[in-house]
DNA sequence: TCTAATTTTAGAATAGTTATAATTTAGAAT
DNA sequence: ATTCTAAATTATAACTATTCTAAAATTAGA
């Protein structure tokens, strides 16, 4: 908490309730949350909360690299306050979003042909798959 | 010319000429256009050209698995008559996505506390890095 | 040629996101 | 503690991509 605080002031951030609401939701957030999952959240405590301080707020903590945004779902962005390296498994029956933890720099390698256009930066990997739950829930 | 007709009418569509347009179009394209590029360059022949029909097509071409939706952008869609299992890789730059084949099916393996978890479908890898024209341009 | 079903079209509607301008607030300076 | 200024929040409008709707037009088969 203290933590948050230091941190928001290192980035040159002011401290405002909505902004530490805002980090404390995401902070070790695995549940990958849209813009609007994160302002109903926000919304409970604080009703006035605009759609305008969520998107600003992602917007600071993006640009200081505390935030991913992640461009997995057409419909909408999500958020990954988890800016280790990792990839994601999207189960193709709910969407739903989870991640995966494992190295893969020495497997995935560009071929040459690419190389030689390209520079390097990074790359991600996402996995699809059926979750346990849709499993269960079977057929379709 | 006849095969694409032949395609069509196999998959239970009626051939209209804005529909062969659009797969013509399409057909070994590899820019990875977005609606929008696909009706601008339709709209050269076809000005009274619709958004819907570009909607509508790339909907039953998908459904019929003759394209694949691209979600890589956080702006907008994008459409790949590649069915084939391939990658890309995107500029960070200009944002031109591009295409990398190449096998990566024994290296990208998901981790056993995942498959505990989820029953694999695929994959896509994204790579990201700079392309030669945004490198020569420097700097920024 | 006639007809039924499909497709196209224009335009409205919707969802997600960004921009604007006024008001409020945080935090530094006094 | 009070004042001041820059930054943040808010309500709202605007914008972009996409989907929906209903009417008109077109395709393909009888």
């Amino acid at each position: 908490m203290k933590e948050l605080i230091a941190k928001y002031r290192e980035k040159g951030l002011k401290i405002t309730p909505q902004r530490l609401a805002i980090f404390k939701f995401l902070e070790g957030n695995t549940s990958h949350p849209s813009a609007e999952d994160i302002y109903r959240h926000i919304k409970k405590t604080y009703p006035a909360i605009s759609f305008a301080t969520i998107y600003n707020n992602l917007q600071a903590l993006k640009e200081r690299g505390e935030v991913l945004e992640i461009t997995i779902d057409s419909q909408k962005r999500h958020y990954d306050p988890n800016t280790e390296p990792h990839h994601h498994i999207i189960c193709t029956k709910c969407n739903k979003i989870n991640d995966v933890f494992h190295d893969y720099s020495e497997a995935v390698r560009l071929p040459n042909y690419i190389t030689e256009e390209f520079k390097p930066v990074g790359n991600h990997i996402d996995f699809y798959g059926i979750c346990r739950t849709c499993q269960k829930k079977g057929g379709r």
